[in-house]
DNA sequence: ATCGCGACCTGGTTGC
DNA sequence: TGCAACCAGGTCGCGA
């Protein structure tokens, strides 16, 4: 589950069940979720036979399982990767790529299951506090170390689209297209305005609304229009109910009426109400004409 | 150093 | 009904 409201559910939802748990076998269904591994699926499982699990983290979108010599289970959910807990003999699921055996009182799994498999499972050898393989990854809004006046210096210090720069992880982590959008809708901010074009207000004002949008969201569970986000139990959150931008274009901004629009972003979309959020002068244009 | 783009995957929906 | 095109919450690596 893609940001970090739903990330955070599932973090959550594994520091409950699995902390102190000892992975008894492991099984990698298909090699591609764990590509990312040095080991390979082999030495994936040998890495974590036998480790007892000590902690449940995450940084931006990113989440580990702290092992107790030091190494992690670093994942990724990317676009439809999810944690289920299980009982072992529950029927497997079709996207099922990855599952761990693990041993508390009882016996239960960890599976990953990931249908366009570009999310994934890594060991990182000694990242049980932080994973070398994520020190690009900046921190997210939600930490509290988290640098405020640094996030805006450098934003103001870009020429480049601030929606741009609020999906950049080495920037700010844990913001995806649902919240960019959310936040720049609640900033009356067009996600094209370059970093260069804003005030320090603006984008304090913005960093406070992705705050509020992504605290918000983790109340309600997440953000979840169908099975493919669920927590770790397969439980859906609510707060595609809230949504004021992100999904609804051609329907009416909640603020001032006048229909959401939709344009084409990255290879994928962006939503925004063209009253509150006006386009900048540079971009009404396609570049070139 | 920073950028914009394509690649990486599967599957559901839409339109001809 | 068939089939192609388009769309989806992300990240990385490449050439410019």
């Amino acid at each position: 589950m893609p940001e970090l409201p739903e990330v955070e559910v599932v973090r959550a939802g594994l520091a409950r069940h699995v902390l102190g748990a000892t992975v008894t076998a492991v099984e990698v269904l298909h090699p591609r979720p764990v590509r990312r591994d040095p080991r390979g699926p082999a030495g994936f499982a040998d890495a974590l036979d036998g480790r007892r699990i000590e902690a449940a983290r995450r940084r931006g979108k990113y989440l580990w399982l702290a092992l107790d010599n030091g190494d992690a289970l670093l994942g990724h959910l990317g676009m439809s990767g999810q944690l289920l807990l299980q009982h072992p003999g529950a029927s497997d699921e079709r996207h099922l790529r990855v599952r761990l055996l693990l041993r508390h009182q009882r016996q239960f799994e960890l599976r990953f299951v990931d249908q366009r498999m570009f999310g994934g499972l890594l060991v990182s050898a000694g990242g049980a506090v932080s994973p070398p393989e994520i020190a690009h990854i900046a921190r997210d809004p939600l930490d509290e170390e988290f640098d405020d006046d640094l996030f805006v210096h450098r934003v103001r210090r870009r020429v480049s689209g601030i929606k741009r720069q609020l999906l950049d992880q080495t920037l700010i982590s844990g913001v995806g297209n649902i919240y960019a959008d959310e936040a720049l809708w609640r900033a009356g901010i067009h996600g094209e305005r370059p970093g260069t074009r804003l005030t320090k207000r603006q984008v304090t004002d913005l960093l406070r609304h992705a705050r509020e949008v992504m605290t918000a969201a983790l109340g309600e569970g997440g953000t979840s229009f169908d099975a493919l986000y669920v927590n770790v139990n397969g439980e859906s959150g609510y707060f595609d109910r809230s949504l004021d931008a992100y999904g609804r274009e051609g329907l009416p901004c909640d603020r001032c009426g006048s229909p959401i629009r939709r344009v084409a972003f990255m290879n994928r979309s962006s939503y925004f109400c063209p009253r509150c959020q006006p386009v900048p002068r540079r971009s009404r244009r396609p570049i070139g004409s």
